[in-house]
RNA sequence: GGGCCGGUGGUCUAGGGGCUAUGACGCCACGUUGACAUCGUGGAGGUCGGCGGUUCAAUUCCGCCCCGGCCCA
């Protein structure tokens, strides 16, 4: 350790690839440890990262580092998640073509060329920060889009098929016209913006009179169903059993009382149209009434909608709206704050269109996932009430198909002749849209002929199945033995971690827990670790189109990942947002630095050697009892999994204590080079620096890798990786107020030296010293190089009155 | 409108009934002290969002309000 300076960009390259060479990180089936496996995170390979996924990922190895210092044998696998819209919607704009209008096998290696380029990216800022997955050194990464994949999410539809748990239906589903396919309501956003709330005038057909009715979305008129007007308004209790006639288009509805009108929104009376929301499809299913579509669902106006036909939604709204003002219908307008509903995949306002989809039954696994959602441990623990609130909410089954290409294709053919249903045997991956059917005759007809469904699944179906692969395959190789003995370990849920951001509870978390406690009854995991997000200095998220993105890669080339890790460690108080600031980021640079020199200076002294006699001094055993209470407190942020806990203290122990005072309160006598302590005592220093540094190392070594195990082979010719945490005896309390009175005096002693100009070798001539540091006074004499001192007393008992009023009398 | 999280020096942040309110970045001054100028020492800078209440004592607990973020109607 002879450069003055830690240069950790080319450091952390040759450590990378020692711990590649040696295996490190291999996970041992067959360890006699406790095994703690991570249903890590697979990234979505559809665009490089952004400073989150850096800081997200170097967290959640945090975790794997800290479980295997604590003794446990620890499966940490790495997966790239390539299915599903993503990765479509960014062939379509990088090829600028419609997925429906290419031929499927070509749109397919279109989206494959993609993923693997962007797969590399992500790859590599994951080797910068030394990601201690298993995968990296075997080249065992997995993908979500592989056969070997997709046949076991094809095998757990099946089952769950077999189980009763699988239906298909025709009725009202989210859809997004822009990518022409159902989505689920838990891919749904919100897009709030400002709307023209049209009051039209209606008819009542029995009275001639004029109704007003209130609406964002006048191109609906079309689809309308009925009125609806609120049973305790008393405005309108005479228009119940009445008709509405509507303007512009010959159609008559009828009028009732439904608890659902809102009397405060517009005139109080509001259309029901098939179907501008949730609450029209409930109301229509309610009442039964017969649905009149309007919209194609390509987002064009049918025949139901007469001479706007054809027109797209927003020029049928603006032109009907327009027709209706021209012949008299509008009686007001005005710009009201509206929250539309828009697909989160392809950010263009949903509609709600009949088709015929599967379903993957969740209503009745409610209460269920319900206990769940209380048994299970989540960190930080009030992140539970996100699942919580979501599973509220829940009023329909999961649709689970979808009208897309890149994806697990639905494994279900259908007889040519009746039409009847078959699925095949679990455990293959099948292709229907161009594979041979794998059944003789139709089980119903005997017909020889079968159709295969051209659908894929929602990309969730196989993302909520990540625990379960990469238990089955902990090499990414089907491994049935190793998942049968970990179950029996283990009866209450599968993987002992889910660590995830909080903007995917409602889908990740949440489909994991249902698919989980559907194949097998019990949790998917014992611990839910969600963090916050990582947004600009501003407080902002970043996104591209306010260009703050930050990329990782030139800071990880300037700074390193130890520094990006350490500053993600600092600033991410668990659960909370982090907001990245490169000038903070330099800072964390400067404490690894410390780090290196302070090792480099303890390295220059002999380490005491077995046999030595060794005398510890009372600064010895004060400075030891200084770190038991700070890994006492870092202890119990590692067992918290919230790093900030031990970044925070042994950053501060280390920097502000160990090094400031107790190095420089030790110095004489770990050189004593003018023999005024006898060896016993120095070694006594010398001992007490290398095993802090060593506690220090290994407290550090989940949150610095690279630079913790540098030091920690130079000095012990060992990985520090392979180590376990310090195991330090409970603080003994009796050295409590040095610190304090230590720091105090420095300071005053170094105070005075400067106002006078003099070195801070020069002597002092006669001090007055606190009764306190009476133990370090032995180390602190020639610290200061004092030649005379008395011990003082004080009456008053308050320790901080007491350093204030302590007489400490210098002579320089 | 409801829920959750937060509001602490210029910026970011720790803490949590009584210490002189923590640290980082930035700023000013001085400085080669046997590891370190990615350093050291010293310094300036805060009515801990607002208003009430509980208490001998509130930045901390309670209520209301304001502001920001996220989620949901």
């Amino acid at each position: 350790m002879s450069a003055k300076k830690y240069n950790a960009t080319e450091r952390e390259k040759e450590i990378f690839q020692k711990w590649q060479e040696e295996k490190l990180y291999r996970f041992h089936k067959d360890s006699k440890k406790p095994i703690f496996t991570i249903d890590t995170p697979p990234p979505y390979t559809n665009a490089p990262w952004h400073m989150g996924g850096a800081i997200h990922y170097s967290q959640i190895d945090m975790i794997a580092r800290t479980m295997r210092m604590k003794g446990y044998e620890v499966l940490f696998p790495m997966g790239l998640d390539r299915n599903g819209l993503p990765i479509e919607i960014q062939a379509e704009k990088e090829y600028k073509i419609r997925m429906h209008e290419v031929p499927r096998e070509k749109f397919l290696q279109m989206c494959k060329d993609l993923l693997d380029r962007h797969g590399s990216t992500i790859l590599n800022v994951c080797y910068d920060l030394g990601l201690s997955c298993d995968s990296f050194e075997w080249n065992e990464v997995y993908k979500t889009d592989e056969e070997r994949y997709r046949a076991l999410t094809q095998a757990t539809f099946i089952e769950l098929w077999n189980k009763g748990l699988i239906y298909e239906d025709d009725r009202p589903n989210i859809w997004d016209p822009v990518l022409q396919t159902t989505i689920a309501d838990a891919e749904v956003e919100y897009r709030e913006s400002m709307h023209t709330l049209y009051d039209i005038a209606f008819q009542v057909k029995e009275t001639g009179d004029e109704i007003i009715i209130s609406t964002t979305r006048p191109e609906l008129i079309p689809a309308i169903g009925l009125v609806i007007f609120n049973p305790s308004d008393d405005r309108y209790q005479h228009l119940e059993g009445k008709t509405a006639k509507i303007p512009l288009f010959d159609i008559e509805v009828p009028i009732k009382a439904h608890p659902q009108a809102d009397m405060e929104f517009g005139s109080g009376l509001v259309m029901i149209c098939s179907f501008g929301d949730m609450t029209d499809v409930r109301i229509f299913r309610e009442l039964e009434i017969p649905p009149r579509y309007a919209i194609n669902p390509d987002g064009t106006m049918n025949e139901n909608a007469g001479p706007y036909k054809g027109m797209k939604v927003e020029e049928a709204r603006k032109a009907i709206a327009e027709e209706l003002e021209k012949q008299g219908f509008i009686k007001g307008k005005k710009q009201i704050p509206y929250r539309q509903p828009i697909s989160e995949r392809s950010k263009t306002p949903i509609e709600f269109i009949g088709m015929k989809e599967y379903y993957l039954k969740q209503l009745d696994f409610l209460d269920k996932l319900k206990e769940y959602a209380n048994t299970m441990k989540f960190h930080p623990d009030h992140s539970r009430q996100i699942w919580i609130d979501w599973l509220n909410r829940i009023t329909v089954d999961w649709p689970i198909s979808r009208r897309r290409y890149y994806g697990t294709e639905v494994p279900v053919w259908y007889c040519a002749k009746c039409e009847a249903p078959h699925v095949p045997e679990p455990g293959k991956y099948y292709q229907p849209w161009k594979d041979k059917a794998p059944f003789e005759k139709c089980e119903k007809c005997g017909h020889t002929e079968f159709r295969g469904d051209e659908r894929t699944f929602d990309t969730w179906m196989d993302s909520s199945i990540s625990a379960l692969y990469t238990l089955l395959h902990p090499h990414n190789e089907r491994d049935d033995e190793f998942f049968e003995e970990i179950r029996k370990k283990r009866p209450n849920y599968i993987a002992d971690i889910r660590p995830q951001g909080k903007d995917i509870v409602r889908t990740w978390l949440h489909y994991s827990m249902l698919r989980i406690e559907q194949l097998y009854g019990i949790q998917c995991f014992d611990h839910a670790w969600i963090s916050g997000h990582v947004v600009a200095e501003t407080g902002e998220k970043m996104s591209k189109s306010k260009g703050n993105i930050v990329r990782p890669e030139p800071m990880l080339k300037k700074y390193g990942g130890d520094a990006l890790r350490f500053f993600g460690a600092l600033e991410a108080s668990h659960g909370s947002d982090v907001r990245f600031s490169e000038s903070r980021l330099a800072g964390t640079a400067k404490f690894l630095n410390k780090l290196y020199n302070l090792a480099r200076f303890i390295s220059m002294l002999p380490e005491p050697k077995e046999g030595d006699e060794i005398e510890l001094l009372q600064s010895d055993h004060w400075i030891l009892e200084e770190f038991q209470r700070t890994w006492t407190r870092a202890l119990k942020g590692y067992d918290d999994l919230n790093f900030h806990i031990p970044a925070r203290e042994l950053r501060a122990f280390t920097w502000d204590l160990f090094a400031a005072h107790y190095v420089e309160l030790v110095k004489n006598r770990a050189y004593n080079r003018d023999g005024k302590f006898t060896e016993a005592q120095a070694n006594g220093a010398r001992k007490t620096l290398y095993s802090l540094l060593n506690s220090i190392l290994r407290g550090l070594a989940p949150i610095a890798p690279f630079i913790t195990d540098y030091i920690y082979r130079e000095l012990w010719n060992e990985s520090v990786h392979t180590q376990l945490f310090p195991e330090i005896p409970k603080p003994t309390e009796k050295y409590t107020e040095i610190a304090t009175f230590l720091v105090e005096f420095n300071s005053l002693v170094w105070k005075m030296k400067k106002e006078n100009g003099k070195s801070l070798r020069d002597p002092i001539v006669f001090a007055t010293i606190p009764r306190p540091l009476e133990p370090i006074i032995l180390d602190l004499i020639p610290m200061h190089s004092i030649e005379k001192y008395e011990i003082t007393d004080t009456p008053n008992e308050d320790p901080v009155a007491l350093i204030k009023e302590t007489p400490i009398i210098l002579k320089l």
